[in-house]
DNA sequence: TTCTCTACTGTGAACGCTCACAGACAGCAT
DNA sequence: ATGCTGTCTGTGAGCGTTCACAGTAGAGAA
C-alpha cells in the first residue's frame, strides 16, 4: 500500500468515479454535466458540482479523447524561415493573440515548427494522426505543399494571409492588402504628389502582388500613367528597401513620393532618402505598411497602413473552431487603417 | 457499414493492432518494439518496423497518456508582461529553441500565457492535474507564486533565470549575469574611463541585482570608489534610458562611461548623451547588455554583453526532462561573452 | 536427465472517459 | 387502463495502449 501524498510526488488525482461516488450519482450523470449538462436535473447537477469543487477534479483529456477521437488541441505551425518571423513583431501579435483566443475556448496551443525537411515530415504524421484537431498555418510561401497535403488529409486548416495555389477550399484570414495600398496611394495623391514611386513587396506572395495592384488601380482612377521605371521590388528586409530607394532615384530623380509595401523597407528607404539629400516629407513623402515598431522609431515617423494583427488571430481561431464543428472552409478579408505620422 | 475515406474524411488510422497482425505478432511484441526494442528478436522487431512502413501508424499517444500517466508534452509557461517579452528578441530565440530542442525528443511543446487571474488559474489546474509532464517557466517577477505552487505540486519545474524568494529546490537556466558585467566594466577600465556611470535593470530581479554587483566587484577590485550618485536604476525600457542618463549627466557632468544593464536603454542613453552634445565613444563611452538587434541597429553600434540563449533553451530542456525522468532539480550557470563594437 | 537461467512472446487486465442503450418515472392524451 | 412522449438516470462496453504475468524454448550446468 502506497501512501504517496506529501511534497514530491504526485498524488493520484480524482476521477470521474470519485466524483460520482461524492455526488451520489453516476458515472454518466457526472460526465453529462462535464460536456453541457443536457438532461440533467437541476439538483443532480448542483451536486455534481459541488463535488468537482470538493475533490478538485479535472477531466482527464487523455481518456476523453482517446473515446472521442478529438484531441481538443491545435496546432500552430511555422513553415520555412523562422528566423524572420520570429523577429516580426506581428508574428508575434499574431501568436499570441491566436493562444489566448484558444485559452478562451479551453483548448491549448501546441507549437510547431517546421524547418528542415525531417521536421516537416514528422510534423505531417503528427497531425495527421490525429494529434491535434485543426492547424493555424503561418507559411511564407503561400502554396506551401504542406497545406496541400493537410487539406487532402482532410485536417481542418486555416492559413494566415491568402494562399496562392491551392484550391480554394482552404480557409484564410487576411487583410485587405489591395484596399491598404489604395488607401495609401490616395492619400499620397491628395497631399499633391503626382511623381509615386512604389517598392513592392515579393510579388511571389499574395501580399506582395495584392498591395501593388492596389497602387496601380489608383493611379489608374486617378489618371497617371503606370511607369515601370518608378517599381522596384524588394523582400520586405530593410537593406532591400535601402537598395531600392537608391534605384528609384538614379531611375527618376524627380520622385515626390514613394509607396513602401513594409515599414522595415521603408526605413531603409529613408535611410537611402537621407545620403542623397532628399528631406522627408518636403521633397518626397514616404509610405509604409504594417504599423510596425519600425514606423515609430523612424525619423520622421511613418505613415503607414495597420493591419489588425489582434483581429487577424482572433478570427483565425474563430473560423477554425468552426471548421472542425464540421462547417465549410472560410475566407474572412479584414479592413485596414491608414495611419497618419510625419512621413506624408 | 461506412467506407469514410477519400478527400474530406479522415480514414481511422491504423492501430497497434493491425500493425501486430500484419506483422504476424502480438500488440505486446510491437508495443515493445515501439517503446526501445529490449527483449525483441531481431527478426520480429524487422517484421514490425517493416509492418509499421507499411500501415502507416502512428502511435495514439491518448491511449499511450491514459495507461503511462506521462503527457510526452511539456509546458512553456510565461507569466506576467507578455506585451514586453514578445517584442523581445531574445525571448523569442529562447521559445524557438526550447521548441526545436523538444522536438527532437518528439515532445511537443504547449504555448500558456498566464496574463489575467482567471488565466493563472486555468492554467495552474491544468498543469497539476498531469496534462503536461513538466514546465519551461519564464518569469519577469521572479519569486512568482505560481513557481512556488508548482514546484509544491510536485512538477517538475524548469526556470529561465536564477529565481528568488522560492527554496533552493527549483531548477533553473541562467546566463553568468555577474561575470557578464565585471567583463564589461573591466574592459570600460582598460580602455582608461575612470569615472563609470551605471544604468541597472529592476532591482527586484536577479539579472539587475547581479549586474549592479559585477559592477560593483570590478570598482572594488580595481581602488575605484563606489560613488551612489552615478548609480541610477531603469525598467529595461527604452525610455528609462534616456531618463537615467540625464539624471547621471546631471550628477555628474565629469561622467566618461556608462555601463547601461540592457541593450534597449543603452540606445536610449545614446539619445541623450547626443541631445547633450557628447561624443560616443570619444567623450562617453557605452556598454550594453543582451547583444539584442538593438545593439547592432545603435548607432554608434554597441559593445555589449551576448547571453547565450540558444545554450540557454537548450540546457532548460535537458535539465527539465532530467529532471521529468526522476533526477535532482539543478542550476545551470552559463558564460557570456563580450562583444566590441563602436561605443567603447 | 533435470534443473536453472536467459531471451523472448502472448494474454488479460487495467487506465478514465464517453457513448449507446435500456429502464424508470412523470405527465398527458387516448 | 393503455399508450405515448419527454426527461432523467444508471450500466456495460470499448477507445488503443502499456504493464504484469505466465508461459515457451533453448542453452548451459549439475
Amino acid at each position: 500500500m502506497t501512501m504517496n501524498h506529501g511534497a514530491g510526488g504526485r498524488r493520484r488525482p480524482p476521477t470521474i468515479h470519485d466524483v460520482a461516488r461524492e455526488a451520489g450519482v453516476s458515472r454518466g450523470t457526472v460526465s453529462r454535466v462535464l460536456n453541457g449538462g443536457h438532461y440533467v436535473s437541476p439538483t443532480a447537477a448542483e451536486a455534481v458540482n459541488a463535488a468537482i469543487r470538493r475533490t478538485g477534479y479535472v477531466v482527464n483529456r487523455h481518456a476523453r479523447s482517446l473515446i472521442t477521437g478529438r484531441s481538443d488541441s491545435v496546432g500552430f505551425l511555422l513553415t520555412e524561415p523562422q528566423e524572420r518571423f520570429f523577429e516580426d513583431p506581428n508574428f508575434n501579435v499574431l501568436l499570441r493573440g491566436c493562444t489566448q483566443a484558444l485559452a478562451a475556448h479551453d483548448v491549448p496551443l501546441l507549437l510547431m515548427l517546421a524547418g528542415t525537411e525531417d521536421e516537416r515530415r514528422r510534423i505531417t504524421r503528427y497531425i495527421t494522426a490525429g494529434h491535434v484537431d485543426g492547424v493555424l498555418l503561418v507559411s511564407s510561401h503561400s502554396g506551401d505543399p504542406i497545406a496541400t497535403e493537410l487539406r487532402e488529409a482532410g485536417v481542418p486548416l486555416v492559413a494566415c494571409g491568402k494562399p496562392i495555389g491551392i484550391g480554394s477550399k482552404v480557409s484564410y484570414v487576411a487583410a485587405d492588402d489591395r484596399d491598404g495600398a489604395r488607401d495609401m496611394v490616395r492619400h499620397l495623391l491628395a497631399q499633391g504628389r503626382r511623381r509615386v514611386g512604389v517598392v513592392t513587396g515579393p510579388l511571389d506572395t499574395p501580399g506582395g502582388v495584392e498591395r501593388l495592384a492596389g497602387y496601380r488601380e489608383v493611379l489608374a482612377e486617378a489618371g497617371v500613367a503606370y511607369d515601370e521605371r518608378i517599381v522596384v521590388s524588394g523582400d520586405y528586409s530593410r537593406a532591400s528597401g535601402e537598395a531600392g530607394a537608391e534605384r528609384l532615384l538614379a531611375q527618376a530623380p524627380d520622385l515626390d513620393a514613394v509607396f513602401v509595401a513594409s515599414d522595415l523597407m521603408a526605413q531603409g528607404v529613408l535611410t537611402a532618402l537621407h545620403r542623397a539629400g532628399r528631406r522627408v516629407p518636403e521633397d518626397v513623402a514616404v509610405g509604409g505598411f504594417d504599423d510596425s515598431p519600425a514606423a515609430t522609431a523612424a525619423s520622421p515617423s511613418l505613415t503607414t497602413i495597420r493591419q489588425p494583427w489582434d483581429r487577424i488571430s482572433s478570427e483565425m481561431v474563430r473560423v477554425l473552431l468552426a471548421q472542425i464543428g464540421g462547417e465549410d472552409p472560410a475566407a474572412v478579408i479584414l479592413p485596414t487603417e491608414l495611419v497618419k505620422r510625419e512621413s506624408t
